[in-house]
DNA sequence: TCAAAAGTGTTTAGTCTACACCCATGA
DNA sequence: TCATGGGTGTAGACTAAACACTTTTGA
């Protein structure tokens, strides 16, 4: 949940570098203590599922994209500020998976040495040390439209391919495995895929995302016709520059 | 949520009346701020599912059962102590499905004026009184082996049939429906109904058991048959005390 | 004209629906 | 023996799987 990302933000934007005296100063309060959002951003491209993820600074740190929950700020809100702020992008379909809430999920050294390496002192008892419980989100992006944009304390945030995933921070491992445990199950009732297309896509694009979210080849004329069965594609044009055999159809999705 | 049991029951053990001085002392200091757990726990009885409600002394107010998590405690074993305070049971299925979390879901107005009807001022800002985001879980429980456990500030803790269920308070209506949304979607594969029946039960018992969570008619062979190539059944005996007809057979849920 | 991939047809098998039928039981 | 509900049989409809075939395209 890159815990620190939103709180140095805040303080590197103030320019106030003088010492906490007090845990519940205007830099902590302004958030809810001990929840935080992480979330699990898909994309797809190149036939690969891809996660979006933060690198720290000159080091080989890896997290998920997170952040906290305003004191007057919806959940639902907070989660989509989060992955707006990573992706650029404001229609977002997002979905609400998995709390995480084990006592020692995180170990707070670490995160200890960051922010003492970024000119700042903790006391003891500094509620970013605190245990933190985690609200999984998982959103859906058109690959294409996403510029990823890493803020101060983080200067990677980049596109990793699932079967390529560095080793990432605390539990965050977990959190992408439930997350697309998830997205698997939901694939089929609440026709989550189309929210991973671009606007216009083949159906053998389709059926490329189909196979790396269900981890399974499927038959291309029984996957043609279940998909077209659903109603909810319009074929846009018939043409298409590339190999040397049939044009395949672009489609658009309807409703 | 029902926020102030445990709280309130605390305060009682120790007979500690003196006003608070320190919102972060003793008594709250104990549970994680900002954060509750609620239960939905479901049994099954006379045909209808049921849901375990608590009630406030001497008023018509109802909630769900709730409490607060420790702050050396996983979310998984709060919730398991929550329900087991009210049941009694201590092997519970136990299923998160949402986390609540909109910035005025809960008014703080009821909780103050209960609170001080029970000798209790509390500050202004009072942890118990700000904003809380809470964890739903569902339980699955074989109602012949609860005893439903009142609290010393909930006196009253009693099923209460689906269509039967009083006005709560809160958001806690919203969190019953959404726990039988996802008990639905759960109900084929998680095999999650099992969990509500005794340990003996006839194929029409458990008919009427998916028929009550699926909310529609199901045809008596079909659903003979499609249950009993789950192979997760065991034949018990062919006996029944009772009515005018041919007697059913008994099963028992296997592994 | 050939290979490659797209789109459609077709056969078969399996599953689901709806109803029919027989069985056991107590009044 | 009759009504009632429990268990199984079965014909038809629907769905899915596997494979074959045709079409379009660039080399």
């Amino acid at each position: 949940m890159f815990i620190f990302t939103k709180y140095l933000s805040y303080r590197i934007k103030h320019m106030d570098n003088r010492k906490e005296k007090n845990e519940s100063d205007a830099a902590g309060s302004d958030y809810m203590h001990g929840l935080a959002i992480d979330a699990v951003i898909f994309g797809f491209h190149d036939h690969q599922l891809k996660v979006l993820l933060m690198q720290y600074k000159r080091s080989n740190i890896y997290a998920l994209p997170g952040g906290f929950i305003h004191k007057e700020e919806n959940l639902e809100d907070a989660a989509h500020r989060v992955v707006s702020e990573r992706t650029g992008l404001t229609d977002i379909y997002l979905e609400q998976f998995h709390v995480f809430g084990d006592a020692h999920r995180a170990d707070p050294a670490p995160l200890r040495s960051i922010m003492m390496a970024n000119g700042f002192e903790p006391g003891e008892n500094h509620w970013l040390l605190q245990r933190f419980v985690s609200i999984g989100y998982y959103a859906l992006v058109d690959f294409t439209k996403v510029t990823p944009m890493p803020d101060r304390i983080f200067d990677g945030c980049n596109w990793y391919g699932l079967n390529d995933i560095p080793p990432l921070m605390q539990d965050h491992e977990t959190i992408v495995k439930k997350a697309l445990e998830s997205l698997r199950t939901n694939l089929d009732n609440k026709l989550v895929a189309f929210n991973l297309m671009p606007e216009e896509f083949t159906m053998n694009d389709l059926q490329a995302l189909y196979e790396t979210i269900l981890d399974k080849k499927l038959l291309r004329p029984a996957f043609q016709r279940k998909i077209l069965s659903l109603n909810i594609l319009q074929r846009i044009a018939k043409k298409w520059t590339g190999g040397a055999h049939k044009a395949p159809y672009l489609y658009k999705f309807i409703r």
